[in-house]
RNA sequence: CGGGGUAUAGCGCAGCCUGGUAGCGCGUCUGCUUCGGGAGCAGAAGGCCGUAGGUUCAAAUCCUGCUACCCCGACCA
């Protein structure tokens, strides 16, 4: 068993203060969802393991498919191959669909209703920020992107072209009319930076117009090398504030105010602890003065960047000529931001919680957060079935309520099903159930079968249950974290246990050097994820773990997706 | 873009070495019986064997080119 200290590091995981975040109350989230209720559940759930569980490392065994093939468990197990385990786990769930383009996902109902769920939230705490939806265009001229120097480094290795508007009949099919082509190609959007700050030219030109609180959810395209659902697609949809300020110091806030949003997002909502921090030089994003960025920890101890939040100075102000007349009369350049999710935080999801049965989904982002399985038996079945109606339409109004009534199924073959597929809290309602005036319940995250009465506080029983659930995949999930960050203060140190355990993130004292960085990614995969906000003040008077000069800042190493 | 592999029914595979016109499991459809942890029986549908050419009386099978996909590296939210 791993434990979270090494040699004369001082045995800690991550700054109190994160681990604090984690007593903090699953806040309400979303109309479906119950209130929170101080008390925790009926015994529904088994306790958080008080050993969490070690790494699940990859070995890429050939024997997991054959002892796939050979049982009914659909899914690979995590502990002989993590990523397989993971395909496994969204192709049961049926979450997605491969397409005929490479790179390229379906997102089915059940992945989509999961990615509209996490819109509505953000979408809620956006607009409590102050910020209003627009949209602009999927096409971009081609000659935007080359404006802003760091940017076009950025993204010119991965845009999709658009250089033809019609196309013609030929022998061997349809190909781009050759009369058709466009003055100048367009760009696929890889992001909106660009034909945003375009258009902010036009729209501000007076301190009064500032700030500027604009969000935009859209799809963007960046033709990458190698792609896996959720974590990185060619086409991926997202949401991408940008906002343009008087002042570098309100940029500056609103910055690292819509990373704490999304942090708060992720901790309440997905159930994942995130960790907040900002990225070096290496990691910036093309064109950002600073990057911010959340990251959380996978099961097999890979970091998973889960979002960004970036300070742009005045860079696209600049290439744009994006100016403003300050109070005094003169003329400056505004300050701007620009913030985003994506879909990848549903792999985010998937591989914080599920399990080796499966999908495990977070209940206020649960596309079925209760699934009724009736029983029936001979005659009982319209008795059954008019309980089962019953107890739906008392929770029907405050939960995401699916009655399972199909009658080509046997039970126990529903129950594995929803299990696949994520769903919170199961309730099987058969004769005796009727007779007893209950229903019999089953938490995802296992532990025994228990017993609700049907009566008017059911939906209120339920609230607790699930909000439990939503606890408890959270304390989970620090416990997993907090058992895996290490402080190490030599890189041999890392190095090794690196080797041994395939994962974990490591904290240690760090003299800011690219190089560096580079060299030690070369040697060991592992990269900065970010210099951790909490828990600055600890580099001071130490020395850096891998040059032995002055350390400047505490660094998180870890491998990353 | 380098190195390796695969291509046969919706999915997973066998058949190829030793040419004779395609099979298994799961799934799907129909019917009946079932239903408290992956139901049973009976019947049925579904494939010009990735693609183009070559050898042959005859090609899923042998030969050549092409394409696509997967895995491993370099790049990435």
């Amino acid at each position: 068993m791993v434990t979270g200290h090494s040699g004369a590091g001082g045995g800690h995981s991550l700054p109190g203060r994160v681990r604090l975040a984690s007593t903090r109350p699953v806040h309400r989230r979303g109309k479906a969802a119950g209130p929170v209720l101080a008390r925790p559940p009926p015994q529904p759930c088994d306790p958080p393991a008080e050993d969490p569980p070690p790494l699940l490392r990859s070995i890429h065994s050939s024997e997991a498919a054959v002892a796939k093939a050979e049982s009914k468990q659909p899914i690979t197990p995590r502990d002989q191959d993590y990523a397989r385990w993971y395909q496994d786990v969204i192709a049961s769930a049926d979450l997605v669909d491969s397409s005929p383009v490479r790179g390229c996902m379906v997102l089915k109902p059940h992945g989509f209703a999961v990615w509209e769920a996490i819109r509505a939230d953000l979408d809620a705490r956006f607009k409590a920020t102050g910020h209003q939806n627009a949209y602009f265009p999927l096409f971009i001229p081609q000659s935007f992107l080359s404006r802003e120097a760091e940017h076009v480094e950025g993204f010119a290795k991965e845009c999709a072209v658009v250089t033809h508007h019609r196309l013609k009949a030929t022998d061997d099919g349809v190909v781009p009319d050759p009369a058709a082509k466009l003055e100048e190609p367009l760009v696929v959007r890889p992001t909106s930076e660009t034909i945003i700050w375009h258009m902010y030219g036009r729209w501000i030109s007076s301190w009064r117009d500032l700030p500027l609180l604009i969000n935009q959810w859209a799809n963007v395209v960046r033709w990458e090398m190698r792609t896996r659902p959720f974590l990185r697609t060619a086409e991926f949809l997202w949401q991408e504030g940008h906002t343009a300020h008087a002042t570098r110091a309100e940029a500056e806030e609103e910055a690292r105010r819509m990373l704490q949003v999304y942090k708060d997002f992720c901790w309440e909502t997905l159930a994942v602890p995130v960790v907040t921090g900002v990225k070096t030089a290496t990691e910036r994003f093309a064109g950002a003065d600073d990057t911010y960025t959340i990251e959380g920890m996978m099961q097999n101890g890979w970091a998973l960047q889960c979002g960004t939040s970036h300070f742009l100075g005045q860079n696209f102000a600049r290439a744009f000529d994006v100016t403003f007349q300050n109070r005094e009369g003169e003329l400056e350049h505004v300050w701007a931001t620009s913030w985003g999710v994506s879909t990848r935080l549903i792999g985010a999801v998937i591989m914080t919680h599920s399990d080796d049965q499966g999908l495990v989904l977070p209940p206020a982002v649960a596309p079925v957060q209760v699934v009724i399985v009736p029983i029936w038996r001979g005659d009982r079945k319209a008795m059954v079935m008019e309980y089962v109606d019953r107890v739906a339409s008392l929770l029907g109004g405050r939960f995401r309520v699916r009655v399972d009534d199909r009658d080509n199924l046997k039970p126990g073959a529903k129950y594995f099903e929803w299990e696949r597929k994520g769903v919170p809290l199961r309730m099987e309602v058969g004769p005796r159930d009727v007779e007893g005036g209950v229903v019999m319940c089953r938490s995802r995250l296992g532990g025994d079968k228990f017993k609700l009465p049907v009566g008017d506080d059911l939906a209120d029983r339920v609230g607790e249950t699930l909000d439990g659930i939503q606890r408890q995949l959270l304390e989970r999930a620090v416990a997993l974290r907090d058992a895996h960050i290490f402080e190490v203060d030599r890189y041999d140190e890392m190095k090794a246990r690196l080797q041994e355990q395939g994962g974990g993130w490591f904290r240690v004292p760090w003299h800011d050097d690219a190089e560096a960085e580079a060299a030690i990614k070369a040697d060991c995969k592992a990269t900065i994820r970010c210099y951790p906000l909490e828990g600055q003040e600890d580099a001071a008077g130490r020395t850096c773990f891998y040059s032995g000069r002055p350390a400047t800042h505490m660094a998180i190493f870890a491998r990353a997706y």
